[in-house]
Parts: structure tokens; sequence; C-alpha cells
DNA sequence: TTATTTCATTGAAACGTTTCAATAATATGT
DNA sequence: ACATATTATTGAAACGTTTCAATGAAATAA
């Protein structure tokens, strides 16, 4: 391995004034930093990071902790993310993991953000006491050095129901996620809370299970409309958009119209969901635009002069569109 | 921060008894041992990755290097990949970057995994000379220390060649992705010597560009067939299904019939193309098998008794449904 | 000329680990 | 009892950087 020794040794100076010369000292005279460069180039050295960061305390790097790669949603947020990232001068890390959690533990990165529900909340209170600076985006964690930025799933459910009521449906279905999605069971409540809240009865047996992806929500209807064959509401409402897309294709299956027998509303506003046939009516969920609040808000975080928290708030829209 | 050397304090042993008991030496007694983990969980003790990196010059990460995180081809891939990683007792790192490679440059992984068109060649030659292993999945190299795992791109442009020629097709478009995309290119290559093969004449004007996304293949071929109206082939081959979707929503708005008055054929047989109205007939790649033979390839060696390179090949299916 | 200031370079310590070689403590064989 | 083998622990060096404090050289002031 080419150190910085060699540099030194073949430039014919000491390892500090290669060390000055190659992260540009002002001290350190033009020419003796050209032959300390022209050295460094000559023998190929590089930088060795991990002795880099042990004596600076510090790696430059932030975490993005999933808890899988899967899926579309991700991406347009892991952009907005990126974009912070590069632009505070740092590098995106971004990991999936189930259960140890070794880079965040070792201090590979200076600061995460965690979409992960596989870690739990007592973990990361620990990795924040240690003063690592953390955004969490899938539960609300009230400690120093933790901070959260939430979508308004409450919310969005909230407005999908209303639609669905003001379209004169009574009886409305709501297809869930698989349970460990904070996002998701949050937006499971809204959709409780807002059908009580106009007196409409939700009867357990119209709650449907699935795990967010097209083919587990195209399964949870083909099953629900075999077993109750006539007796269906007029409505559902689906906790991704992913999900309604499966609906609708066993929807379609039976032979039923949309929206005519069924009406779907989804949730996140996908690319395709403008695109499918129908196309989706769905709650907009703004991800880039997540993902760069949460960027900058870890940024904030770790910025000395930091004085507590300013929330910037993401906002959710409805999407009218055919297919609810 | 606490150290090593804070638990040995606490436990009342040396550094080394410390580093020992926790590296789980069978050297050192249960009871110090014990004593030690105690005090290392009482005091929050976490190793320093960088610092035990740069003692055992390695990192156990492997990198994986991708141009952007968009598209849905990729999480297929990544998870091929990471289960391979996981098996070898290594983490997976994902990174995506446009110019500088710090992670990769600054001994940041052990081996990298590498699918991204601002590499150099220059630059991973360089990164192999100092054996670093690298698998590259975007073009072909042949040095030590770099492998490369490559699709049968030619082979599956090809069959779809066969394919259209054999329901009659003559004249045939072709829909490109980006030009730097490597895969994109050898599927253009592909297409045109079959074309050539049969004696089929292919003219500049039936060449579109686009970018591998729906939107950009919906406008590229909305603009064509407004250009030449009624002059356009019978059939269609698009590099990848997204543009595919795109050309076919262009092409159910200008109220033509898929596939009786075009005929497209896709490429990559993602997870919607099925399930698209009309589905759409694609070359499928298995993907995640991909991921798992780059990652495989890439501990094979990493392994000191490696004896040049054994490579499985990937294999590419045409998918007959109806939109082609 | 000598004292003082400025500028460029360097030696050495430190960061937190691992691990070799040395020591200390105990057990075994005679 | 002694020498020897075995086991458990430790001191110290090393990994490749950065950076403080010290040194040396050149320039300025007296």
């Amino acid at each position: 391995m080419v150190t910085l020794k060699d540099v030194a040794k073949r430039a014919g100076v000491s390892v500090s004034t290669a060390s000055y010369s190659i992260n540009g000292s002002s001290l350190i005279t033009k020419e003796t930093k050209q032959k300390v460069l022209l050295a460094a180039k000559e023998i190929g050295y590089r930088t060795n990071g991990p002795a880099k960061n042990l004596k600076e305390k510090k790696t430059n790097i932030i975490g993005l902790f999933l808890s899988g790669f899967t899926g579309p949603f991700f991406t347009d947020m892991m952009e907005g993310i990126q974009d912070v990232v590069i632009q505070n001068g740092y590098e995106l890390m971004v990991y999936a993991s189930d259960d140890n959690h070794r880079l965040l533990v070792e201090r590979y990165v200076d600061g995460a953000i965690i979409l992960n529900h596989h870690m739990e909340d007592s973990f990361l209170k620990a990795i924040a006491d240690e003063k690592l600076p953390c955004v969490v985006l899938d539960r609300e964690i009230k400690t120093p050095f933790i901070n959260h930025v939430l979508l308004p799933n409450e919310q969005g459910s909230a407005m999908a129901v209303r639609y669905l009521l003001e379209k004169g449906h009574n009886r409305i279905g709501y297809m869930a996620g698989s349970r460990e999605s904070y996002d998701g069971e949050m937006r499971l409540k809204g959709f409780k809370t807002e059908m009580k809240k106009y007196n409409r009865s939700f009867s357990r047996k119209d709650l449907l299970r699935a795990d967010f992806t097209e083919s587990s929500g195209y399964l949870a209807m083909s099953q629900y409309i075999e077993k109750r064959t006539q007796d269906v509401p007029t409505a559902f409402i689906c906790a991704n958009d992913e999900m309604a897309m499966g609906a609708i294709r066993a929807i379609k299956e039976k032979n039923l119209k949309i929206p005519d027998d069924i009406a779907i509303v989804g949730f996140d506003d996908i690319y395709v969901s403008k695109h499918f046939s129908p196309s989706i009516t769905t709650i907009k969920v703004p991800r880039k635009e997540w993902g760069t609040i949460a960027a900058q808000s870890l940024f904030k975080m770790m910025d000395s002069t930091y004085d507590a928290e300013t929330m910037e708030a993401v906002s959710v829209e409805l999407m009218s569109r055919t297919s609810g």
C-alpha cells in the first residue's frame, strides 16, 4: 500500500510536509507542494480514509439506513437526500439491514437518516446518547440528537375518506400494509378516526391486510371478493399505490367495473399511478421533498450553532383521477 | 467517546486483555472475559470501526457503486448482491455518484461492484492495480483484479428480432436508451446485426432515442408518430420495458391498436410488464441472479486461493405476451 | 553587525485498535 | 525440591493520518 510516507520519501520532504501539501495548507511553498503532488501521482497515492477518520474523528459520511431496497417509493426520497448531502460536502451511503447495524454502531457515519423498523427505539436512543445526530422517518422519538420528519399520513387518509363520502360511498373498505410500517399504521388510524368522525361504521371484515406489494394486493383482493361475492363495499382505500394496482387487477379480473362497481383510492402517487389503466385516484406524497427536508434537518442538527428543532412540514394532496 | 481504554480501566485489566475478551479469544479466562463484557456494556462501549480497519487493513465492507438510485430495475439486483454479501459476513454499502468516488478511492471497501458509467476504465484499472478486487457490470475490462459479469444483451435483441420476423414484420423500429449505458448500446448493436443477418434494412429514421424512463419513451414515440403519420414500422423493439410502457401509452393515445397496428417488444421483464395493459412481450433478464453471480464472482476473487475466472453465464429468455 | 520578525519545514505525539513478544502465575513431571 | 511446561495477562509497537510545537532559514529592522 502506498502511504504518505512513501510520497514524502520520493518527494524528499517530511511526512508532515506531504500531508500539508496534499491538504492544501497555505504555509507550504508552491514548489514543494507541486513536488509532493507530482510524487503522489507518480506512485499512485490514495488517502487512507479510515486512518484519516481515526485522526479527525469524523468520516464525512451520512448513512441512510433502510430495512430493504425494495419498492419504487424510496428512490425519489433517496434523490432528495442525496442532493442535500452532496451540497454539504458529505457522501451518502445507503445500507439495508435487518439485524446488526454495524455501519451505524461502529461510527462509520457522522449522521444518520433512519427508516428501518428493525431498529428499536432503545437502540436509537443509545446511539443518540453518544451524540450521533439522527433523523428518524418512521417513528416519533423525543431525545436530544434525534429529530423526526413525519408524513401527514392521518391527514391524507382523512382526505381520502371525505372524498369518497362526498361521492356517496357509505361502506368503505381498507387495504392495509404490513404492521411493521409506521406510516402504514398511521394511515390506517387516520382512516378509522375519520370514518368514526362521520359516523360511518367500519367492520373488521372490510379490513384487508397485504404487504405493500402489487402481488400481495392482488392476492388479498382476489380472495376477499371470492369469499364475500356480492357483499363488498363500493369503495376501497389502499395504503399505497402498488397495492391499489394489485387490487384493481383483481377486481378487473372478476369482471367488476372500476369505479362503478368498486372505487379505488391509493396513497403515494407513484409515477405509474397517473398512467395506469384506469388512472389511480390517490394521495400525493412529495417523496423527494421528504428526503430533502430530512437531510436538511440532519445538517441543521450537525451544525454546532444548533438551536432546537424548527421542523418544516411535508404536505399531502389528493389527486382525483378515474379509479375513484 | 468511550474507548477500549475506558473499558479496560473499569474492568481493571489491560487494554490488550480487553481487546482479546471482546473479540472472544480462547486464551482469556471466562471470568475476566465476563468482567470486561460487563464493563463494556455498562459504559456503552462501541468499537471504533475506522480504528479497527486501520489496524486490520480491511473493512469487511463491499461497495456497490451506481450512477444513480433511479429505476425499478436495480432493486432486484441489489437484493441478489445483498444476500451473497451477508452470507459471506460482509456488509453492503450502496453509493451513487457522478464525479468523485471517495468511498472507493479512500479504501472504505474491501471489494467493489460497479455499474456506473461515470467511472472511466483507466480509473478502475488504477484501483485494480492496487489489488482492490472489482466486478464490473457495465463494460468489458481485462485486468487482474477485475472481473466482469455481462448480460447477453446482443443475444436478447436477436431473439426479439427473430420473434418479430417470424410474425411477419419486415420493417422494425428501435427505441434506444441513452448512449452512456453499455447494456443499452449492446442491445442496439445486437438488434442491428440480427436485422442485417436476415437482410432486413434498417434506416436511421426508425431509430428513436430516449433515456430509459417511461416519460421519455412516451415523448419520443409521440413525436415520431406525429412526424411520420402513416409511414411507421409495424413493430418496435424498446431497449427496456419502461420505455416500452411509454411508447405504448403514446400509441394508444393516437388511437392505434397494439399489437395490430404496431407491435411492441420490451427488454428486462420488470414486474409490471406482465400486468400492464396490454401485457408486454419482452426479454426476461434474471436481475437478481445477475446480482448474485456478480457478488459470488467478487468473493471468488477475494479468496486467496483464487485461480482465474470461471464465469457463470446469465441467460435471457423471451416472454411472449400480448403487446407483440 | 546583531537582534528580531516572518516564513517554510519537520519531529513527534496522538487517534483507537490489534497482536507479537515478554512476563507472571500456576500446574506438571521428575 | 527443582526444572519445565502450560496458561493467563500485559506492555509496547504498529496501522496511516493530522497537527501542535519546535526548528531552521531567510528577510527585515536596528
